[in-house]
RNA sequence: GCGAGAGUGGUGAAAUUGGUAUACACGCUAGUCUUAGGAACUAGUGCUCUCAGCGUGCGGGUUCAAGUCCCGCCUCUCGCACCA
């Protein structure tokens, strides 16, 4: 192609080295320039659902789409974007039919609050975002069907998000309740548990308030169960799973009614431990508990009074930090322990939380330390249940122990005490068998503007109706203002015109429902429309979707694992109740791709330094400029103020869309966390630019490939077929770039194994691997092309190292030929002049042979 | 406290069913070349007291053989957390 020695006697010089520099250097800008506009205009990724693809070959591989923000795409995006991108590409090189779509989350609160500050119409503003997420998708030269691509907040998609809802609501799962809920007093509007994490905001870390207004809730716990067992059957991590169960909380244990004393009154608790009830000397109400009131005798008013005043002013921050006292008071009023007939008093106390089980506990003190610390706090009797290795008067004892002090289940241990007890308090009327769940009803509606508006209408005669389904979709008006009110309602109040309306039923004046849906609605059945994206007369169709579900792999940050992942799968199973789909789950597999992270630089004094305040010095140390002090590097979250952040944008411009693919795969394993190192990156340039430099500098040559490269080549694609369809990136590349190291050492690089590799390389570095393909003389795209076979036999050499060991211990290495026996190894071993001088006078007591691997000699 | 996962060179990391620890890449050292570029090429690079010994967080164990299996610790990351 181009000769550089010759340029050493041109005369013009300057021109020739500007030549020189253009012509060697990787032309990433416009090969990739050029292959996405080829695909784009040929619609190489289109996907049909042609029926001569059998069910085992079709792949549904889905990437958690992406809010639009205003920052554009970050280094995570790219991450798992590539890694479903390249197994999309290999599995159809493989002969699958692969439906991989991308789209938008385009409802959600930046949008909102950018119009708040602007005046800016969110729907402008996302527009504009969506523009410049789909530039930056696009230039990364994902394979993408973008004629699939969808946008929550598109009128032509939300139709079929209040379509679903109306489902639901048909079905008695969604109900409108007036229920103290956490209030974000920053976002003004509410939120569901799952969107509390410690006690503040998810979103903007504000501290979370009990606020009682009118909300509209699904009934999620109805599939508590079936949400929990059939996360047996998924292929997900497990870390997932333990958190949903974790969050489901299914807890077995039993109801307890105990009789109030000088009342027609009983008091329900639940426990896990009802074996331990004759060591119940106290009850606990929470706060907020309906008998408060009752319960409070007019001797302890005051105090109660006070009491509770106090506990109102705590946040849930507060409330639930471990680290501080047991408070509570006495209520004055006494339960009857249904097994002995002894009073108990019954206490007010916020360790008690409303929310779970019945509000009300029965308190063991000898064995929970909750229960404990608040008996030492009060000074309330102790009673040891279970046989116990400490005095329970000085600590609990919260491990399993033989009963004691329980008469009739004395001697019995943990589970005969809890089968007697339970048929004990069912004979007696007491108490029965009780399932418990963390999981509370999900708080669905949100006090703001920009999400889907909840298709129902309030009529003074017919009470709450749903809008019909020909006036779907109901879309969001026009508002002059989008600040929400902040007294719970959102801001379509204000516009008369929308929510003063006719009820759908009886024709007389009604309102609109003015609430909105959370950002979860969209993104709970997305994956259901890529199937059918322009189906204008239901969600998805049913044959389709038959074709496609349920996701074969489903890629995301773990950031979902409770919430999203939670909420889909909700949606997903009412729709399997209906019929709507076929599929009891939607995401059969999941992977969650690790973070990446960034390094950066930490003090004696453990605070970190910004990356731009530290300097390397000559012998690789750190030093922070302004005191000279040494700093390590230490691995560290992407931050503004750490100033580490890493912008996509920045290097696919600088060194192509490829390389940045290429480099987030091979920086590590997919699902591992892993800082991002620019001299790591480098390396990858550098490997793609040889690649380069070899198919454009090396003769090419239609010879057979030698014997030991074609060992080589067929070596490479076994390793990389295998790892790719692992999922395992990061070895796959390595075995790429000993091949490219072997073909630079070659003056002439037959047109064969270039030929191979750049189809190895065409799911990880699609424009370059296009390139590759036109160069060597084929018509595009090669993404059509047929993924390379190797042959087994050709991986293998015919001769093998062999190690010999003595005592386990390796002494020598031997070449033999593949395949050698047992007896011929151990011969040649001990022909071998260092193995002979270490057994040489010694008595051999066992040999063994791994074949092809090693021999190990054991002498004494 | 409960649950999940991870500890391997100076750094990111490799290592099918137990079988040569450190592939690949970065960095570093030396050299070649050069109009000097986050260039290219060649050689080297775990540690040490170098005919050998020691090395995968620590301490034990099983085995001819342990990064890998078993037991007991330590540290770190993530999630949940007064859940009765």
């Amino acid at each position: 192609m181009f000769d550089r020695s010759c340029n050493v006697f041109a005369l013009n010089n300057f021109l020739n080295v500007i030549m020189i520099w253009s012509m060697s250097k990787y032309p990433f800008n416009e090969i990739e320039a050029k292959w996405q506009k080829y695909w784009e205009e040929n619609k190489t990724f289109k996907t049909t659902e042609d029926p001569s693809f059998p069910r085992e070959k079709r792949k549904y591989v889905l990437d958690m789409f992406p809010y639009p923000s205003g920052a554009g795409l970050h280094v995570g995006h790219p991450e798992g974007y590539s890694a479903t991108d390249i197994w999309s590409r290999f599995m159809r090189m493989n002969g699958y039919n692969v439906l991989h779509p991308m789209g938008f989350d385009a409802f959600g609160l930046p949008a909102e609050n950018y119009a708040i500050k602007t005046g800016t119409h969110p729907y402008v503003t996302t527009k504009k975002n969506i523009e410049n997420f789909t530039r930056q998708l696009k230039s990364l030269g994902f394979s993408y069907d973008w004629d699939r691509e969808i946008s929550t907040c598109d009128e032509d998609y939300y139709h079929w998000t209040q379509w679903i809802f109306k489902k639901l609501y048909e079905k008695g799962l969604a109900y409108e309740a007036s229920t103290p809920i956490n209030w974000c007093p920053s976002c003004k509007t509410g939120l569901a548990n799952e969107e509390v994490k410690e006690g503040r905001c998810e979103r903007c870390g504000a501290k979370v308030e009990k606020k009682n207004i009118r909300q509209w809730i699904l009934r999620i716990t109805a599939y508590a169960d079936r949400l929990l067992e059939d996360l047996d059957d998924l292929d997900w991590p497990e870390s997932v799973k333990a958190m949903q169960r974790n969050w489901i909380g299914r807890s077995e244990g039993a109801a307890v009614f105990f009789k109030l004393e000088n009342m027609d009154e009983t008091l329900e608790v639940y426990t896990t431990r009802c074996d331990t009830l004759f060591g119940a000397t106290y009850m606990v109400i929470a706060p907020e508990h309906p008998l408060v009131s009752k319960l409070t005798t007019p001797e302890q008013k005051d105090a109660v009074g006070k009491y509770l005043e106090e506990v109102k002013h705590k946040s849930d921050l507060e409330r639930t930090d471990l680290a501080k006292e047991k408070t509570g008071v006495f209520s004055g009023s006494y339960a009857i322990n249904p097994v002995n007939g002894s009073r108990i008093p019954i206490w007010i106390a916020d360790y008690v939380l409303i929310s779970y089980g019945t509000g009300a506990i029965m308190a063991v003190p000898a064995h929970d330390d909750r229960d404990w610390e608040f008996a030492k706090q009060f000074d309330l009797p102790i009673i040891e249940v279970l046989k116990s290795e400490v005095d329970v008067q000085k600590q609990a004892w919260t491990e399993d122990g033989i009963h004691v002090n329980s008469q009739w289940l004395d001697g019995l241990n943990k589970q005969e005490a809890i089968d007697k007890m339970l048929s004990w308090l069912e004979e007696h009327k007491c108490g029965h068998k009780a399932v418990n769940y963390k999981l509370r009803d999900w708080i669905f509606s949100r006090q703001r503007y920009w999400g889907e508006p909840i298709p129902l209408v309030h009529c003074p005669k017919c009470g709450t109706v749903t809008v019909p389904d020909d006036e779907l979709p109901l879309t969001l008006p026009e508002v002059e203002k989008y600040e929400p009110s902040g007294t719970g309602e959102s801001p379509l109040v204000n516009v008369d015109s929308w929510v003063n309306c006719k009820c759908p039923v009886c024709g007389g004046p009604a309102k609109r429902e003015t609430n909105t849906m959370p950002q979860w609605a969209g993104s709970c059945w997305y994956y259901l429309r890529y199937i059918d994206p322009h189906n204008d007369k239901c969600f998805c169709d049913p044959e389709k979707e038959k074709y496609w579900m349920p996701v074969d792999l489903y890629v995301g940050g773990t950031e979902h694992a409770v919430l999203h992942l939670l909420y889909a799968r909700f949606w997903h199973k009412v729709l399997y109740d209906f019929g709507l789909v076929s599929t009891k789950e939607p995401f059969q597999r999941l992977v969650n791709q690790g973070m990446i992270t960034s390094f950066a630089y930490q003090k004696k004094n453990k605070s970190l330094v910004p990356v731009d305040k530290v300097e390397e010095t000559a012998d690789g140390k750190f030093i922070e400029k302004e005191t000279g002090e040494e700093v390590t590097q230490v691995i560290a979250k992407m931050s503004k103020s750490l100033k580490n952040v890493i912008n996509p944008d920045d290097y696919i411009k600088n060194y192509g869309a490829d390389s940045v693919r290429m480099y987030e795969m091979f920086m590590g394993p997919l699902r591992e966390s892993k800082p991002w190192a620019t001299n790591g990156f480098m390396g990858v340039y550098r490997f793609l630019d040889r690649v380069w430099r070899i198919i454009t500098e090396k003769t090419i040559v239609d010879d057979a490939p030698s014997a030991e490269l074609d060992k080589l080549v067929n070596r490479t694609v076994k390793k990389v077929t295998e790892d790719t369809k692992d999922l395992n990136f990061n070895t796959a590349i390595s075995q790429m770039m000993v091949l490219a190291n072997e073909l630079n050492k070659l003056e002439q690089v037959p047109k064969s194994a270039l030929e191979t590799f750049a189809l190895l390389l065409s799911p990880y570095t699609p424009h370059l691997a296009e390139e590759m393909w036109e160069i060597l003389g084929h018509k595009p795209s090669i993404s059509k092309e047929k993924w390379p076979e190797y042959d087994e036999a050709k991986c293998v050499d015919d001769e093998v190292e062999i190690v010999v060991q003595i005592n386990g211990k390796l002494r020598s290495k031997l070449m033999l030929p593949l395949g050698a026996d047992r007896e011929s190894v151990i011969a040649a071993a001990k022909a071998d002049e260092k193995t002979k001088s270490w057994i040489d006078g010694k008595t051999i007591v066992k040999e063994i042979v791994v074949p092809n691997k090693l021999v190990n000699i054991v002498i004494r």
